[in-house]
DNA sequence: TTAGGGTTAG
């Protein structure tokens, strides 16, 4: 190797060219991609093959062999010139490449040209890296050896080593070789390769401006499809060490690469999207790299609209989404069933049913010809159909089901949908009988189907048959999961059976079943609502063990429980435990301590509770000056209830309720005040709060204490007008009342109102 | 494309 090393040391470039060593084509300035190959200068395979045979065979003694001083060195213009890069090539060992290297320095009768030396070295890299293919590192030391005698590198050695050392994982020797060559000869290939080795080892800056010579107006190694995709490959699948890209960052390389006329591919355009629509606030920059994208010539498909339509609707930008249709239709871009099937969810998810329909009929409704014309699948169907059963419409949704059938058939996913619409409408007959149809036609349930069921069943007071219906299924194989055991728990708890809620708790585990979060909560809320605050704190605890935390609006559920049982010291464990977890109270959190102490007589802690309350940026709401009112109401301290109400009706920030109302009205009753609450019923109408029946029962108990006829069949007239429904306390006030009044026959006909405009409604 | 829970004033 020294040797060589010494022999190369005087080698410089050389302007006189001896022809015969001449190969012009070794520089070609740009090779075919995507894998150039190595140059193919004129040559003779004959004197090659003779050139080759002599050198093998007289391995030790080339400086005497005149035939082959005449073979390489004659200068013969009638026949093409030996090749050096194949007679290196063909010599198969780094020693014979390099010393045959040696000999050719030293025994041509002129300087040899520089073109020659680099392709004949772009063969022994060829052979090094063969020979030790694990070992980059004395690749390395000959490209070392070699650049120091100003002997430019071929482009295929380039690209080979950067290839090696980039494949080596040494991707600072890659870019030191790019930097080797000379910049015109940098060509897209060579730039691909090593953009693609600096991105996948982190080197985004470098990376940049290697990307960046490239995007500049004039430049002799524009980007191209593979330089696109390199880029976006590595920026969307980012998640290595290096410079964070941004995304606007992104958006502007993309247009950069279109002024060249490159654009990333549909795919790729589709996957940059729907990164970009996940990760921002907005849906802008998607926006406008689609947009750059199709302005300036690029081929867009439907997916890539698809996906900044679905970014749009999350964002709620619906004009957009409707600008983004048109313009769809305007550039002839062809929605697929999966664009109907965003317009449609999206028209369902806000009840916009009857427009979700028309734009489903239209879809399938042109002609075959027609290009919008697209034939809805089951996916399709069962969100239509969904749609219609979330707005109680599960029998248009059932007739849509049998329409789907002469086009595709109905799935488990089409059935669970039906089967909730008819729970959440009661009819849970109806349900069941979907389900045997569902079995017979031979489409499965799953669990969705069966905690849709349990579901339904338990909602609507059918505790017993929704477990025996649950442990049936369990039998056939169809096991519950947490979803199940949270509507049965729920069920339970409100039914007050908290043994039996406990008891499918502890079942949960035997079954292997877990309870998630849900499930936890249920029960904490359940326990608390039943007063058993000290088996809610057991369920919290065993919660807490299982890896799961607590939320505000569980302490929350606490904390009111523990102040329903007058237990201060324990709610205020709850509210230090929170904070401890790092949770600051809420204003659910104040008003419900607001309430327990205004409720104490302890006015005073109340308004201090409250000031904290404003102190921490929160806002006193209609509930917090409720329980104040009320408060008040309680102790009979009318006139300050009274002064709360009118400072929040005259400063507007926060306006009286029915609420608010009833609490008043049934306190000014109660205490005489029959004038001054009728008065109120006024003010409700002037600012528009409508009397619930809970506003009506309250008047009208005032009135029957002052026996103002007159005045509660005005009011029992207004019931009826505003449909308002009577219940039982209402009755109670008044069939005693007008019956020993001698007035059944108002009584009768305020009934029979009801019972018309209940049939009617 | 389908299923579950819990909080504060009357």
């Amino acid at each position: 190797m020294s040797n060589i090393v010494r022999v190369l040391k005087h080698t410089t470039h050389h302007p006189s060219l001896l022809r015969y060593l001449s190969a012009d084509a070794t520089l070609s300035p740009t090779p075919p991609e995507p894998t150039p190959r190595p140059p193919t200068p004129p040559n003779n395979p004959t004197l090659t093959t003779q050139i080759v045979t002599i050198l093998q065979s007289n391995d030790n003694d080339w400086a005497n062999n005149d035939e082959l001083r005449r073979l390489l060195f004659s200068d013969d213009s009638l026949s093409p010139p030996p090749s050096l890069y194949k007679i290196t090539r063909d010599l198969g060992t780094t020693a014979k490449a390099l010393k045959f290297f040696d000999y050719v320095r030293s025994h041509s009768p002129s300087p040899p040209d520089p073109p020659s030396l680099s392709s004949a070295f772009e063969a022994i890299f060829e052979i090094a890296s063969r020979e030790q293919p694990n070992s980059p590192s004395n690749l390395f030391k000959l490209f070392t050896d070699f650049k120091e005698h100003n002997i430019a590198l071929t482009p295929s050695s380039a690209t080979h080593l950067i290839r090696c050392f980039g494949r080596a994982g040494m991707v600072d020797k890659s870019l030191l070789v790019y930097k080797e060559i000379d910049p015109d000869s940098r060509n897209t290939h060579v730039r691909n390769l090593l953009l693609d080795f600096l991105l996948r080892g982190g080197l985004v800056d470098d990376a940049f401006q290697v990307l960046d010579e490239m995007l500049v107006t004039e430049t002799v190694s524009p980007p191209n499809e593979n330089t696109m995709d390199i880029v976006m490959a590595a920026l969307l699948w980012r998640d290595r060490s290096g410079r964070r890209v941004s995304e606007e960052e992104i958006v502007e390389l993309v247009s950069k690469f279109g002024i060249h006329g490159v654009f990333p591919s549909p795919v790729r355009l589709t996957q940059l999207i729907t990164k970009l629509c996940r990760s921002g606030k907005s849906s802008s920059l998607a926006w406008n790299l689609l947009h750059n994208v199709i302005d300036s010539g690029g081929d867009v498909q439907a997916p890539s609209c698809n996906a900044l339509l679905t970014g749009l609707g999350r964002h709620q930008q619906f004009q957009k989404m409707n600008q983004l249709l048109a313009e769809m239709k305007e550039k002839g871009i062809r929605p697929d069933v999966i664009t109907f099937g965003i317009i449609v969810n999206h028209l369902c998810k806000f009840r916009r049913v009857d427009e979700a329909l028309e734009v489903f009929e239209k879809m399938s409704g042109g002609s075959e010809n027609d290009v919008f014309s697209v034939t809805p699948d089951t996916i399709l169907y069962n969100t239509v159909i969904d749609g219609l059963c979330k707005v109680g419409r599960q029998e248009k949704g059932l007739a849509l089901m049998e329409q789907m059938r002469l086009q595709c058939a109905p799935n488990t996913v089409t059935y669970n949908c039906l089967i909730d619409g008819f729970c959440k409408a009661s009819e849970i007959e109806r349900a069941s009988e979907l389900f045997d149809q569902m079995n017979k036609e031979g489409v499965s349930p799953n669990v969705i189907t069966l905690n849709t069921l349990v579901d339904g069943m338990c909602k609507h007071g059918r505790i017993s048959s929704a477990m025996e219906f649950f442990y049936e299924m369990q039998g056939k194989g169809l096991k519950g999961n947490a979803v199940t055991y949270t509507a049965l728990i729920s069920a339970f708890c409100n039914a007050n059976n908290i043994e039996k809620a406990m008891q499918l708790f502890t079942e949960m585990s035997k079954e292997e079943c877990s309870p998630d979060a849900i499930v936890y909560y249920t029960l904490i809320a359940g326990l608390t609502q039943a007063g058993r605050l000290n088996d809610a704190s057991f369920v919290a605890s065993e919660m807490k063990k299982a890896g799961f935390c607590l939320d505000v609006p569980s302490y929350n559920i606490l904390i009111g429980g523990f102040c329903r049982k007058n237990k201060l010291d324990k709610a205020y464990e709850m509210l230090a435990e929170m904070e401890r977890a790092g949770m600051k109270p809420d204003g659910v959190t104040y008003n419900t301590l607001i309430s327990y102490f205004s409720k104490s007589g302890d006015f005073t802690t109340a308004h201090r509770v409250m000031r904290k309350m404003i102190s921490e940026g929160l806002v006193p709401t209609v509930v917090t000056y409720g329980a104040l009112i009320h408060a008040y109401c309680l102790v009979g301290n009318l006139d300050e209830a009274m002064r709360i109400y009118r400072d929040m009706s005259s400063s507007s920030r926060v306006p009286p309720n029915t609420v608010i109302y009833n609490i008043l009205i049934d306190a000014l009753c109660k205490n005489g005040k029959v004038e001054i609450a009728l008065s109120l019923m006024d003010d409700m109408k002037d600012k528009g709060v409508r009397p619930n029946t809970t506003t009506f029962n309250a008047m009208l108990k005032g009135l029957q204490e002052i026996n103002s006829l007159e005045k509660a069949f005005e009011l029992m007239n207004k019931m009826t007008e505003q449909a308002c429904n009577p219940d039982y306390v209402t009755m109670e006030i008044l069939t005693g009342w007008l019956s020993s009044a001698g007035e059944t026959e108002k009584l009768r006909s305020f009934v029979q109102g009801y019972e018309v405009s209940a049939s009617t409604a």
